[in-house]
This record gives structure tokens, sequence and C-alpha cells, in this order.
DNA sequence: GCGCAGGTAGAGT
DNA sequence: ACTCTACCTGCG
């Protein structure tokens, strides 16, 4: 167990805000609607084949993980180390709606997630909704996924490898649900168990050079490839532009977003963006 | 029943 | 270089 404070840090936030998909509140008995309110509650978090819980109140977080596990992996995971803060006060004093994103998403941080899970992940959230996304995935981990024993004793499936899916044939997974992005999810297993995608390399790669690689996968188009880029490779440069996003620069941004400014953490404020649309709708 | 949900590939101008 | 459309599925 490793408890921290974490300031302007929310559990809650980053589990709304749509960009890890493994990550589910755990419903414990007397945590009601209170919970919400205060900002607090326990969550499971399934990264790769990795598992955790999670608990916070208010700034306290409570990780239920070795000392070691912690600092080599969940903090950087979770991106704690980062000032968000300091995105936050580089915002145009000016501009009210970034303003007003910013203070509602302020717990949020970009994770750190796994690349081939990044991948798959999605390559499903295409056209889709987030409540689907995660049976999909949860599906593919239930079906080709190996079963796991948490060290409190909990079973889950972690996320299977590529090379559990390469073999498959391109409509297999829409027993999961899938529908026609099963055929983008093989091809991209049997991309990346061949070789012909080295994920090891694109991790070393520029953003632009990871997303021209990204780019050649098969049912990878510019959204999904700076999905990626942000929330696996940790590009915080990476824009992702989708249905949302565009709608919020037609009404806001109707000059263009202001790229020179927020050159280096875009995806930053794209995220604050994304998190105001979906959850300050009145 | 119909449109839409974190888009993309492929065909047609 | 554009614009248009089909595409699985389930929820309002």
């Amino acid at each position: 167990m490793v408890s921290v404070k974490a300031d302007h840090f929310s559990l809650e936030q980053i589990h709304m805000s749509g960009q890890c998909f493994r990550m589910s509140r755990l419903e414990k008995a007397g945590e009601g609607k209170d919970a919400s309110l205060t900002n607090a509650g326990t969550y499971e978090v399934i990264a790769g084949r990795r598992y955790l819980q999670v608990t916070q109140q208010g700034e306290d977080c409570v990780f239920h993980c070795s000392d070691g596990d912690f600092e080599y992996f969940w903090k950087i995971y979770f991106d704690l180390e980062n000032d968000y803060k300091a995105y936050i006060s580089r915002i145009n004093p000016r501009d009210s709606y970034l303003l007003a994103a910013a203070e509602l998403g302020r717990g949020i941080r970009i994770l750190r997630q796994d690349l081939w899970e990044m991948i798959v992940s999605f390559l499903i959230s295409q056209q889709n909704n987030i409540p689907r996304i995660r049976r999909c995935i949860e599906n593919i981990c239930r079906g080709y996924g190996e079963r796991m024993t948490a060290p409190g004793g909990e079973e889950y499936f972690g996320f299977p490898e590529p090379k559990a899916l390469a073999g498959l044939e391109e409509d297999a997974l829409m027993g999961c649900n899938l529908g026609y992005r099963s055929k983008y999810v093989v091809r991209a297993a049997r991309s990346v168990a061949s070789g012909e995608l080295d994920l090891d390399r694109v991790r070393e790669m520029s953003c632009g050079r990871a997303r021209e690689e990204l780019l050649k996968l098969f049912g990878v188009g510019e959204k999904v490839a700076d999905c990626i880029c942000l929330f696996a490779l940790h590009h915080l440069d990476a824009f992702p532009v989708d249905t949302h996003i565009s709608q919020a620069l037609a009404v806001h941004y109707k000059k263009g977003f202001p790229n020179r400014r927020y050159r280096g953490f875009r995806g930053v404020m794209q995220q604050y963006i994304f998190y105001y649309e979906l959850h300050s709708h009145i």
C-alpha cells in the first residue's frame, strides 16, 4: 500500500475522460451517490497484464500495491510527477471557454498506457460509443487474454498479446461484438506479430514518425493514430480531432485552434475540451 | 424505426 | 485533392 497526496488529481475524471477503457469504479456497500460528490471512491485499473486497486478521498490516494510497483509503474502510468497546473496556467486568460474546460477537468491526467492495448482500443473506438467500447475490450480479454489472479486474490483477464489474435480469421472478433472492426484488429495483430510493425521501435520514434508508422495499419486513420500517440506514447502534442472536438472547434475556434500557443501540450488541452463537451452538457 | 456513437477505406468526381 | 458512402451493433 502506498499513500500519496495528489493535488488536482481525480480518478473519477480520468475514468470519465474516456482514455482508459479498463478502469471501473468498484461498488462497495455504503458508497452510494455521496461518494461522487466528495470525489471519493475505489477504482480497479487493468493495464496490460497488471491489476491495481486505488482509492481516492480528496487529495489522499492509496495505491494498493508494493512500493516498487508504485515507483516504477503506477506513478509513471498516472503521470503523477507531471505538473498539469503549469499547463493550465499557460491558457490564454481571455479564452473563457478553455479556462472553463480546464477548470472542470483539472484532475485529468494523460495516462501512459500500453501501446498494443491502445492500438486495439482505438481501432475499436471508431464510430462507436464508450460503453460498447468497454464491453468489446472486456470480451476480447475474456476470450483471448490470460486469466490472472491479483495479489489480493481478484480474478481478471490480461490484455491478449498480438500473437493470441494474429492467427484468427478476420471476422473472428465479431463474436466479441467488434462488428466491422474485427478485421482491423486481427490485421493489426498480424502486422505486429510478424514484425512488420515493431512496437519497440515505434516507442523510440518522434511523434510525427510514430504517427506515420501507425497510419500504415489497416483501420488506423489520423484520429486513431493521434489517440495512440497521446494515450500510449505520451506525445502530449498529439491532438486527436473527433466529432466532439471538431464541433467544439467550429463553435469556439472559428479561426482555428491556437496551435502555436499550446505547442508541446495540445493533447492536454484536447482532453480538457473533450471532457468538457461530454460532461458539462447542462 | 431511425439516427447516432472518440472514423476509415475505397470508390467516384 | 476533395466529397460520398458503407460499415457492425445497441441504445435513445
